[in-house]
DNA sequence: ATAACATATTAAAATATATTTATATGTTTT
DNA sequence: AAAACATATAAATATATTTTAATATGTTAT
């Protein structure tokens, strides 16, 4: 997974909305009126949170008659752990210091060669 | 952790160059500087991205001298997992019908009473 | 076929975010 | 105390996102 596909999953779950229909769908399988129901605006509003969810590969969709079912992808979830992961597994901080790192600080570099 | 603060973590994190920097951060302590010098991007703009951080709660920073060091903070990512497991840790997936649930599909509803 | 339904798409307006330029703050060195 | 350094803040502009209103698409019922 691309930094730029995991910024994308960050983004669409960086709402208040779209983190609630995410929370909808847990485990479970809905159709687009069931958000209709739920929050107060209009139905391309809800549309448009479900197309940012869908682009981000957070939900599937599949359509049955006239409804259209919503249902999350576990696959971006478990990119969203793996990352979470990194700081979690770090036992201690190592300060990094500013002088020794290359290309860091470049104005005192340069007057400390 | 309110769906407020989280979603602000998301958004936080929905960002290419904040996700470098929270990559860059894993494990150590660095000053503004080491950004400037990785990031084609003015001081300002860097500084921006950094309170976006800190404002999430995603990062900590202390100042040593004329430098500010900056550092994850684990519990925001913590929070994030929590949110992870829900999807990832439902078996299976239940359809929910939206002519039995309460308030889905209005005009349906009112047409079956 | 026509009408009604469920949802998506488009275009426009409103709102939020990011970037830049200029300036301010706190710290160290001289 | 003055100059230089590292970073933050403010104001202005540029860019992206969200919302709304209008319309289109695909499906089912009549």
């Amino acid at each position: 997974m691309t930094d730029k596909a995991l910024a994308k999953i960050f983004k669409a779950l960086g709402d208040e909305t779209r983190l609630e229909i995410v929370r909808m769908l847990a485990g479970k399988e809905r159709c687009v009126c069931a958000f209709l129901s739920t929050f107060s605006m209009t139905q391309p509003a809800i549309s448009n949170h479900l197309r940012v969810l869908r682009e981000a590969g957070i939900v599937q969709d599949s359509r049955d008659g006239r409804w259209i079912f919503y249902r999350l992808n576990p696959d971006a979830f478990a990119a969203v752990a793996t990352l979470c992961q990194l700081p979690l597994s770090q036992p201690k901080i190592e300060r990094i210091d500013p002088l020794t790192e290359p290309g860091a600080c470049p104005k005192q570099k340069e007057e400390s060669a």
